[in-house]
DNA sequence: CTGAAAGCGCTAACAG
DNA sequence: CTGTTAGCGCTTTCAG
């Protein structure tokens, strides 16, 4: 079933290595030949095996994803950003979930590695057990860590800056004379946990409140709860991500606290459910297809073999002031 | 590079196909074959070449999935699902997406194909100019459309029930007492479109009060500035989806209309951020985890031979009732 | 610039 | 149950 290049060789009069390079568009063709090579592709209808050739060629023109969860706004918008760009490039995309559980994340990785993707974008769920399943990787092809990123590991990285985001949103508050802050977050098992924590210490000094959780909307909705509890509201509520920040923002609607005028709320993302939060929420946004296509432009980089590419780019994220706070 | 089934295979003091068949677990093994094929495999830290065994075996253990933005938290989950469901049974997804462009949509059938996946699961991005692609694909391989469907495709489809899904909706608006309805939808160039506009226009019967956009919280607000400006508001606001409502939901708020007291929302998926929103929107659920199982299921039966097994699968959807209708 | 030939690493017949 | 053999369809030397 089907036909091959040798077909297609045949009925243009060449040898198949003729046609290969015709086909692939490689220079060193004779004009003619080319065309006749093309002509005779179209007229049967010839549909290339990647398959064999990826055997043959070792690369696969297809990059892995392994992503936390797909389910994440936030994520999938990395990931469409990504498929986006790579889809310029003629590369696929293969899709894994860890599901926040590095062995998902290790076992999902190996899978990847089995079918020989040419490189590797990782989101690694956790800041140190996603060590081993990204030296795994990176012992084999390219790996770009993609926002998140593995203590002490030293290849390539690119993401936001977490703790000049956090700084802008407490200077912001700070500026509105909210001066009782509370953070809001997840405890610190990825990376940018522990980035907005630490950025969220060093803007607000000493005795910094924290409530740590991790980035659902439930545990927003449980934080508020708690805060209100309390008695006696902050100035403000800096949130780690916009997710937990919509959590508590239902929380506190639910009990008839006013937003912003009895607390300021903050997130950080941007994702688009921000804006439309009632009051629509101050948030620190991400830029993801800036962030997207610096990835695939390091795995370029890497890819064309240039050794020493690899490195690490935070770019600066941009305070977003809503009426929220 | 790389230890090859045969370096294995001499170490286990057997023949490849031995190796190859214990490796794949076929029966016809010897035990103790078999476990020295295994240690062996163990030892040299065999990792096999599945482009190789895919060239050979035809069939590569990757199903193609093309969805119109993975973006969309609606679609994201809807992949997530698929994606944890595969991955049970041992394969990968390679994702693509249309943005909603039937153009881009086929580019990536074809660019799917090529890569030889064993299936496709498809959301055909529009009714009408998705037949091409999906008829290209379905000559091929296996292909179930999800969620979305082209009109006349005799093919599998598995989905939601969207008019019953409507018509549940309007029967509770109405026994609330809410009479002047108004549908704020998507114009019909997806397959939901059309059966939630004919869903609403059933229910309600002539004289249906309808407003058509597209997917988006932009037209959501739009919609909802326009209803406004018409002086007198509906009973009730019935949005095609969620994202739709999120946007009536948050121009109403910027114009401090009151819901439910001045006008009753409610939405269709019910995704993640639509409990969130305040007031708490009303929505109808869709079981996706179901619906993605069900789809896995289908496809399970297409692979395995079943040839008459095309079938469409409508899977009824929950009414949720919150706060905002 | 072109062709012949040699595999990429594996699985599937087919004999034993 | 096991081994031998023949490719899957393509790209890539290597000669010409």
């Amino acid at each position: 079933m089907g036909v091959t290049i040798h077909d297609v060789a045949a009925r243009a009069g060449v040898s198949v290595a003729t046609a290969s390079r015709a086909l692939s568009g490689q220079r060193g063709v004779r004009a003619e030949n080319r065309e006749k090579v093309l002509a005779a592709a179209r007229e049967l209808d010839y549909e290339p095996n990647v398959v064999a050739a990826s055997l043959r060629s070792r690369t696969t023109h297809t990059i892995g994803m392994v992503v936390p969860r797909i389910g994440n706004p936030f994520f999938a918008t990395l990931v469409e950003s990504v498929e986006k760009q790579l889809q310029d490039g003629q590369r696929s995309l293969l899709l894994a979930n860890s599901h926040y559980e590095p062995e998902t994340e290790q076992r999902q990785v190996r899978a990847l590695l089995d079918r020989r993707v040419d490189a590797l974008i990782m989101i690694p769920c956790h800041r140190e057990r996603s060590g081993e399943a990204l030296a795994a990787a990176a012992a084999r092809v390219p790996v770009i860590q993609l926002d998140l990123r593995v203590d002490g590991f030293a290849g390539s990285w690119v993401g936001v800056d977490n703790e000049a985001g956090m700084s802008q949103v407490v200077r912001h508050l700070l500026g509105l004379g909210a001066n009782r802050l509370v953070f809001v977050g997840s405890r610190p098992t990825d990376s940018s946990a522990q980035a907005r924590l630490d950025g969220f210490r060093r803007a607000v000094g000493d005795g910094a409140d924290v409530l740590l959780g991790d980035f659902s909307k439930e545990w927003g909705q449980q934080a508020g709860e708690r805060l209100l509890a309390q008695g006696s509201l902050p100035d403000g509520i800096v949130c780690g991500n916009d997710t937990i920040a919509l959590g508590v923002l239902s929380e506190l609607a639910r009990r008839g606290v006013r937003v912003p005028e009895d607390v300021r709320v903050t997130g950080f993302d941007d994702i688009p459910y921000a804006e439309l939060a009632q009051p629509a929420l101050t948030t620190v946004r991400q830029p993801q297809e800036q962030i997207a296509a610096e990835a695939v432009r390091m795995l370029g980089a890497h890819l064309t073999g240039a050794e020493g590419a690899s490195r690490s780019v935070a770019i600066a994220p941009e305070l977003v002031v809503r009426a929220s706070g």
